[in-house]
DNA sequence: ATTTAATATTGCAATATTACGATATTGAGT
DNA sequence: ACTCAATATCGTAATATTGCAATATTAAAT
């Protein structure tokens, strides 16, 4: 006990999962959202812009990566880290959905 | 440590990664899905649906509905769960809002 | 009042996440 | 080769999450 049953989800429920618990820690959408605002991506100045220390900020930028939310390419001695389109709208879809289908529905709550 | 530091972060950003946290686990994906299309919404028909123990779903329900994505109202000696729309319109808005800003951007990652 | 069905709460073990100091790696500039 | 700057990894402590058996609660039906 204590582990994801994961294996019992399907695909699709799994996939938004990831990516959604990716976002579910406050760095890490601080973390996109300077990545949709800033010019250069080099993650150096993620570390000044956020209030945790450079191993944490790494630690943070390895998960956003591993569920796919950014990608990151070696720039010199820094590394360029961008969002990943694909997720994004992944996300989008998923919301939109959701969203189109309560409206057509008549949601049944008070 | 150990715990997030919330208390640095803007409120904005804190209340993206409480829904997107929430939605952070494929059950409560799956549950999202049942709600989106059942017809009636009986808590106990989550449960059998889920491969998952009565309490446990139960547990998921307190944590969908604490970070504001379904509401629930007593119906009889059951009870009726439904998705709370402004919830997913949140997350709608920002992926949104990322997509349309990330198009305008061209994104400088290979 | 008792029983039954639906749901919630408690308590606890297993596992995961968060955070950071210390240390490693790697590329650029000297 | 040496140093410096940028980033990653390791190790580990603190905390949070996941899952469930046992138990409690509550409303309907008898």
């Amino acid at each position: 006990m204590g582990a994801t049953k994961t294996e019992h989800f399907t695909n699709k429920h799994n996939a938004i999962a990831t990516l959604a618990k990716a976002l579910g820690h406050p760095a890490r959408v601080a973390i996109i959202d300077y990545l949709l605002h800033a010019e250069n991506c080099i993650c150096g100045d993620i570390v000044n812009e956020l209030p945790l220390a450079q191993p944490t900020v790494s630690q943070h930028l390895k998960e956003l990566k591993n569920a796919g939310l950014i990608k990151g390419s070696i720039e010199g001695n820094s590394i360029c880290y961008c969002i990943d389109e694909k997720a994004i709208a992944k996300m989008k879809t998923y919301f939109v959905h959701i969203s189109m289908t309560l409206a057509k529905k008549k949601n049944n709550c008070y």
